[in-house]
DNA sequence: TGTGCCTATGTCATTTTTGACATATACTTC
DNA sequence: GAAGTATATGTCAAAAATGACATAGGCACA
């Protein structure tokens, strides 16, 4: 996991340094919070792709600027729910969402 | 979308009939509960693959019998959160969520 | 029949997530 | 420096999801 990643979910208000290794998560719940910022990415990379401002996309899913701008942050009060209907809204497909879930992390720590 | 399936939306309080053709779901609403449906029922097999009772996987995930029940039952009141992290506590792996990402239904209509 | 185990369904108080709003920061372009 | 656009962050009332519990149905086996 990432550096840049941690830093993301410390100052989110994540819990735990490694997504699990620092502290209390269980194995599916840091499962979880792994994908759910793998996925952050993936709506920050298709909604850039499309052109879409935040607020573009927010009004494409009924939502909120605030509410995008705090997925993309990797804020621990979104949830995956909301996560993979912004994708949808973004124009990803499910087989772009199917390849964002198996990717590993990108950059190197 | 098998007629199975609908059946089990429409009777689990589902709005729509094939998850969007008969009503109001947008899009991207519609594509979340297909979605949602599908990593449903691989809950389930992952969870019987080991020999899991819906009791032990609410244990196991700290959640209870009735929750899983209503899971599988695709009741619309289960969030995609929870799905996901019964499918970790049940044993998958996020390669076989992966799979069951990408997993078109598989009985035909 | 009755006992045991698993699953389904309904209810409900508590917790979590939500959209909305305000406001701040950053970066252009004038 | 003002004005415009995009994004970040905090707050909050309302809505949704949660675990717990009760209870019913099914199905085996005695």
């Amino acid at each position: 996991m990432s550096t840049a990643k941690l830093k993301r979910l410390q100052s989110a208000g994540w819990k735990s340094g490694s997504a699990k290794d620092f502290l209390q998560l269980s194995d599916e719940e840091a499962m979880l919070v792994e994908l759910k910022l793998a996925l952050t990415d993936a709506v920050r990379l298709s909604r850039q792709k499309r052109g879409l401002s935040q607020i573009d996309l927010a009004q494409r899913m009924g939502s909120s600027q605030s509410r995008v701008a705090k997925m993309e942050a990797g804020d621990p009060s979104v949830s995956l729910d909301l996560i993979v209907r912004a994708f949808f809204a973004s124009g990803g497909t499910r087989q772009e969402l199917q390849r964002a879930f198996g990717a590993k992390e990108k950059m190197a720590a």
